[in-house]
DNA sequence: GCAGCGAAGGTCAGGAAAGGTCAAAGGGCG
DNA sequence: CGCCCTTTGACCTTTCCTGACCTTCGCTGC
């Protein structure tokens, strides 16, 4: 027995799925009609099952002719690893447990060598200027965006 | 899906590329005519689309014979245009300024559509719990470091 | 020369058509 | 009961489109 959201999840999903390019556009207001349900419900399914952390991204418009797209960033459910990296970054994060995580990342073959090097590279050059408490704070916000960008491209 | 507005925004950017040194002149009459809709629609696409930032100038000139004119302006270089975006986004950088540079390089065809909203959301995401001055830090460090990664796999 | 007319284009405010936000109420479950 | 997830509705912001009214320019007749 699934609830309302479950449903609307669902749907999106399979018309994502049957879309080629992952890219779906929709109208709030069809799909609010479609289940019977206020328009903010799908703000509500959009907001707890399709943002980057879960592999989508959501864009829309308002006004006339205003849409919400929808787009799938990995095909497949994308690797666990890559959501315990992300909550284990967390909020502030030191060197070594960004060389930590990124090791896990690379060991489990979600990260080439190169990436890794790469990002690596990225985030000291960013870092290595900063204080302390800022610095461990900015390496937990760059490494959370550059594994959901790397790993959705 | 789309609006009159992209339609006529659309049909002027076709002519425009059609257009040996990006020039393009027209009569406002004739679009509203060609579109079917009242003149001053055509001013809305014009304030809304062709400004400096979408990188265009426009002059007219009113009364008998009068004309609108669009200048497309010279686009940065496909080669060049990740280390000039790089160079822009400084040390910091506005909302606005992020959209600036991420239309450029839509434009230049050095991002994909998907790779924009990505960006995009991921640095909204991570710098809209944030105050002011430091907002426009983290904007400017998270897109140098999501371009060099993007650009760089 | 210049006053007046007609033919452009410009401005602005308002209404309509989207989508967004937020807080409160509802509902299961330990 | 208390907590967390869901659902709803009131209210807000953004975008589009139109129409009424204004400004500028060329031309023509005096």
């Amino acid at each position: 027995m699934g609830t309302l959201a479950d449903d609307i999840e669902a749907y999106l999903k399979r018309l994502l799925s049957e879309m080629e390019q992952g890219t779906l556009d929709i109208r709030r207001t069809d799909l609010a009609d479609r289940f019977q349900c206020v328009p903010s419900q799908i703000n509500y399914v959009l907001k707890t099952r399709f943002t980057t952390r879960h592999g989508y991204v959501v864009e829309s418009r308002r006004g006339g002719g205003g849409y919400i797209r929808i787009v799938r960033l990995t095909p497949v459910g994308r690797s666990q690893i890559y959501s315990w990296a992300y909550d284990k970054a967390g909020r502030t994060l030191s060197k070594q447990g960004t060389e930590y995580l990124l090791a896990r990342l690379e060991d489990a073959g979600a990260l080439q060598n190169r990436d890794v090097a790469l990002i690596r590279n990225v985030i000291d050059q960013e870092t290595h200027h900063l204080e302390q408490p800022l610095a461990d704070i900015v390496r937990a916000s760059l490494l959370r965006s550059l594994l959901t960008v790397v790993m959705g491209s």
